[in-house]
DNA sequence: TCCAATTTCGACCGTCGGTCGATTATTAGT
DNA sequence: ACTAATAATCGACCGACGGTCGAAATTGGA
């Protein structure tokens, strides 16, 4: 039990690290084997099949992901700190940098969109809290709360993930933000603070 | 050069039913070629890849529903009319219906990135002269037209395309609507007669 | 020590996307 | 009408891929 369960969790490491370098579609078992240094039926021993492998590693990463959000909204930090703080959360940027970027190639488009979904349910709740919480300080007024932070979430992974967003993009995001939560308007400006600057043209 | 455009044109119509009826991974080259009939080199001479291939069935789909929605744009209609048309031309449901939910499964999400990609690229000009030509005729309030119909167009795409949404998505993203456009609260609740009912739980 | 469960091994398989040289239709110039 | 060039078709073949399987090795408790 504890020495299968360390390789399997050794086997998720480097499929994590090689699909988001190289991309899902791109790796290949036979590579994942041989950087583990194992045979193919050992890694069939470990996982029904490449896709489940997948599924596993995004369980992972999202798993991690949420475990820092909870830590967020459990904190003393004031509800916009919060709001900030949970988002900064679902994003795998803890350790390494260029993750952001492979999520977004073509290569990964299933991994993305896996990752999307799940990250979804796992946040909306969370985030939902800390608006809530917003709601009884009197900073937001609003109702249908899950449904306004799953549209939240949705345009902004959908507009960031992507790279490309112009200063207008993150304004009209700000405003929105702002009209669809009933904040001040204005209130939510500091997130621009947050946004990465432009990259590529 | 006649006879080999109707061929690949044929191709063309042969590969689009199969990719949305099982999916693009799932389709391989060899049923494509057993359908029409032809050896893998004539498919070969046609097409670069199987990938080639599924950008130019695309770029048929976002060809066929970008004239109609330019249609609905040059036609005599009152504007809000006009917004519904066009949003109603980026769907595929014009011949058939499976189609849409086809574009959803896991296996077509590489398919599915890429139609949207460039669906928004085709309609996000056209929907934007609609909205400007709201704003003119007094019924929207707003700046930044293009960005915000690309949230709108984002936002309405991930949310119905998934299939599962509830009445106060509805209900949210109307309201989401208006506010993005500066319309008038409850102008545009006529939309909701336009989304599709309940279908799966 | 012995046995049974766990873990590892790698040869093998069917399928896939893609290549290539040969071959047959089609066209155009004279 | 003949022919040379061009367009179109063919299918055997290839390497890479994800996955299978029976056997071998390792482990740990009685």
């Amino acid at each position: 039990m504890k020495k299968g369960e360390k390789r399997r969790q050794e086997l998720l490491q480097i499929a994590y690290r090689m699909f988001l370098t190289q991309g899902y579609e791109n790796t290949s078992v036979d590579e994942i084997i041989e950087a583990a240094g194992i045979a193919k039926g050992t890694y069939y021993y470990y996982f029904q099949s490449k896709e489940q492998m997948l599924e596993a590693v995004i369980g992972m990463m999202i798993e991690a992901e949420a475990t820092a959000a909870r830590r967020v909204l459990a904190s003393e930090m004031p509800t916009p700190r919060k709001l900030v703080g949970i988002i900064a959360s679902a994003r795998p940027t803890q350790d390494e940098q260029p993750i952001e970027a492979a999520l977004n190639q073509p290569e990964n488009a299933l991994l993305h969109k896996r990752m999307r979904e799940r990250l979804l349910d796992a946040f909306v709740p969370l985030l939902s809290e800390a608006v809530e919480e917003g709601v009884r300080g009197g900073l937001f007024t609003c109702d249908h709360i899950p449904e306004r932070v799953k549209m939240l979430l949705l345009l902004g992974s959908e507009l960031f993930d992507e790279g490309r967003f112009t200063e207008a993009d993150a304004d009209v995001f700000i405003d929105v933000m702002e009209t669809l939560l009933g904040a001040a308007p204005g209130s939510m400006g500091f997130i621009r603070a947050l946004i990465p600057q432009r990259g590529r043209a």
